[in-house]
DNA sequence: GATAACTTACTAACCAGTTAGTGAATATGA
DNA sequence: TCATATTCACTAACTGGTTAGTAAGTTATC
């Protein structure tokens, strides 16, 4: 994690660089949008000048687009894997539901990304999310309705609107965190507390164990053996909106701004 | 709705112009945010100069809060109502999560804001939230929780978390029109229209009744019953970001700006 | 004629994007 | 292998369009 140890080649410097970028590129958007984020701030974070970000990225809007997909590429991974997990279609939701609930806490600038992308979709702006609609989603959500109508099917799940289990297995998990912030505000007790979504976690599990399954009993052991395979993941940077120290070290002149360039 | 004919009082059409200044913020912040929203747009949607905005709203901050706090006015009424009424928990419940579901659609920009609002208090500036918390939601979801309390113990509901199913019945609703954009891009089908929405809140309560009551068949009834006695409200200004041509009705300069000031 | 409602015309700050350059790394070629 | 040409990574300082906000007025209503 040390910078002042110089890389090697020009061009590996260049990458760290570039991800600085879009690091700091990520917490920004997500935190202001994109239309509140400044390319000054987006700099600032990364260390650089903000004129390199023009170098690397041909505008704020481009920038924005590089760190929405660099954000995704961190989840797209882990996602599809436990899809091809061998277990029954009941079993499979509630592991995919599980880690749709942890991947909201251990990534939350995609979770806040997209809160935002849905709202300026809405309006009208959409060709960025174009094609993660078709690579990611599409895919993401056949697979899951075909699961579920299978598990219909073979009568393990109950026979209502696949769909709508989907919607409400994977909505109560974003409801959860989407209204984080109004609960702490209203009750008091913050959900993002570590005590507080480990309940919630066990509690969405147990829940769909009774409300999809048509055997109940049958779904409360699924409940049980996913959430025995599945350990609650660290919660290391959660609120990471610091920035970070190293920052400083490129640095050519002091930061107090007081003088002493180091060329010429 | 026909502006041309001058109402009585000065103080009757003051009212009148802040309310339009109001429908307009609304409407702009709701699709563009905080940051994104522009005063001069605003305005202009409200017929009005820009200096107005400023003589009845302190700053354009004030003019969100505002805004916030109109739009929110119009879902508080028929909020509260149904909780009233004389029947079963479940059959409450699903009440409650039939209206919320009919409130996405007829009044789009509540929920719009609310989705921008939850990402603004992520990152801290609460006060403007801090009120509608204790005043609206606090109570509102206390009272749920109590209904579907007693709905356990009663022996009509399944015996798990309560909270967990507030998140799915309300979460699922949420999710439905969060994604709805998503869904559109990725299925070329959209979410929006109305045999969609049909479709859906009928799927939406009949997985309730499949779902979180013990007896499933007295579910199915209670889900029918609910159905049928809540037929589904107009949808009719879905996508209403159009400007009135009333603005115009308030110029003293032609709109293509040539000029012809009327007084002087 | 006084006050409320509303506008014109302006300003200061902000902020995305550009320009003109610098030093260091790398390629070239004798 | 050394010297020199060229490219790469990066910065300080600026530009000009945009935008929230204001001051000073005009018109309408009581």
């Amino acid at each position: 994690m040390t910078v002042s140890a110089p890389s090697r080649t020009q061009a590996e410097r260049a990458d760290q660089t570039r991800a600085r970028i879009l690091n700091a590129a990520v917490r920004q958007f997500s935190a202001n949008g994109l239309a509140g984020a400044r390319t000054e701030q987006i700099a600032e974070e990364a260390g650089v000048n903000k004129a390199l970000l023009y170098y690397y990225f041909k505008s704020k809007e481009d920038l924005y687009a590089a760190a929405l997909e660099s954000a995704f590429d961190d989840v797209r991974v882990d996602s599809v894997a436990v899809m091809e997990k061998d277990a029954t279609a009941g079993e499979r939701l509630v592991q995919i539901t599980l880690n749709s609930f942890d991947r909201s806490y251990t990534h939350p600038a995609v979770r806040t990304l997209m809160q935002q992308e849905m709202v300026r979709l809405h309006q009208g702006e959409e060709n960025r999310m174009a094609q993660m609609a078709e690579k990611f989603f599409r895919p993401m959500w056949i697979k899951v309705d075909e699961l579920l109508e299978n598990g219909i099917a073979s009568g393990e799940l109950i026979a209502v609107d696949p769909q709508q289990i989907r919607y409400a297995a994977l909505g109560a998990n974003v409801f959860y965190f989407l209204t984080a912030p109004l609960t702490k505000l209203a009750f008091g007790i913050d959900p993002m507390e570590r005590s507080k979504l480990e309940h919630r976690r066990k509690a969405a599990v147990e829940y769909l164990g009774q409300a999809i399954f048509i055997d109940r009993e049958h779904g409360a052991r699924v409940a049980a053996r996913v959430l025995a395979a599945t350990p609650m993941p660290q919660t290391n940077r959660l609120q990471s909106n610091k920035i970070e120290a190293r920052k400083i070290a490129n640095r050519k002149i002091k930061p107090d701004g007081t003088g002493e360039v180091r060329y010429k």
